[in-house]
DNA sequence: ATTTATATTGATAATGATTATCATTTCCAT
DNA sequence: ATGGAAATGATAATCATTATCAATATAAAT
């Protein structure tokens, strides 16, 4: 599928309609799940949400859009390495919204935490600058997550 | 399988002897390939190098060795989001040879970085710090990826 | 309103990476 | 040596994701 955007900003930006793309009724069911809920959802999950509401819409066409989404910058796609992927609304960086994860490697379990971020909203910025500078790379994006083990895992030795 | 260190340190620890497991042809010959380069290789990468020294080893044990040595924090694996994990040997953050991805989402090239990362180590450690306390989260591993367009896939609207 | 070109959809089948199974072989401790 | 756990490899199974393709819906043009 070619993507008309392909110069277009990250977070955002000329949503659907800016893009050249039609909001519909699929469209629209699959976003409003996402904007409901807290959870990272995988695919599979979002259809079955979705057909609640619609019943006709398939799993590819969930796919589809959700291939849509993430590249038009509006969902952060995320692997959390349990084999599937999972999707949440994207909020730019500089949004109250935006976390980052921790995942335990013991019972799979997903942490956001928006606290510390400050600062590292900060370095982010610098940091992305200099890649910018010295590697001619446009950054639109970035991805922080940290590995351990959660407070209940740290007994199950 | 039944992991044997259940509370093993992260990095390089105790390598395989020390946690009980058996260094084998097989094994020594994944060591072996993944210390000899500088990519980021798929298990299947993987299998073809270590398949030219002992064609007798089977892509099972390739993945079974690489879910092995990620559990015990020799190797880091990595999603880049093409659908295939990527392996690459661990050092510890402090390491020289630690770094970070840029990763093109117009052609998949991955970047390394090294440069920057002093005061983002700085900060890590202080992020890591207040993750414990606050959620009682022992942090083991992060992760760090910048998605953009390398310099290439700039021009190509 | 009707036509025309294009976008979008959904059912189905195909792909492809990763895992499970299981009989066989290797290795260590006794 | 030998008993038993660990490790291996061929094969089949799983399962998330993609490709295919005919059918439908939409926007723009007439």
């Amino acid at each position: 599928m070619p993507w008309k955007d392909g110069t277009g900003p990250p977070w955002l930006h000329g949503k659907f309609k800016g893009c050249g793309y039609r909001m519909t009724i699929p469209r629209q069911g699959i976003l409003d799940v996402l904007n409901e809920t807290a959870d990272h959802l995988s695919a599979e999950d979002i259809y079955h949400k979705v057909h609640g509401a619609y019943p006709s819409i398939g799993l590819t066409t969930v796919y589809r859009t959700l291939e849509l989404l993430v590249h038009t910058g509006l969902v952060y796609r995320f692997d959390f390495g349990d084999g599937r992927a999972r999707y949440e609304l994207a909020e730019g960086p500089k949004s109250i919204g935006h976390h980052h994860h921790l995942v335990c490697t013991g019972c799979g379990r997903i942490i956001d935490y928006t606290d510390f971020i400050e600062e590292e909203i900060e370095l982010l910025k610098q940091t992305e600058k200099g890649l910018t500078k010295k590697y001619k790379f446009r950054v639109t994006n970035h991805l922080i997550q940290f590995y351990g083990l959660c407070e209940a895992c740290q007994g199950t030795g």
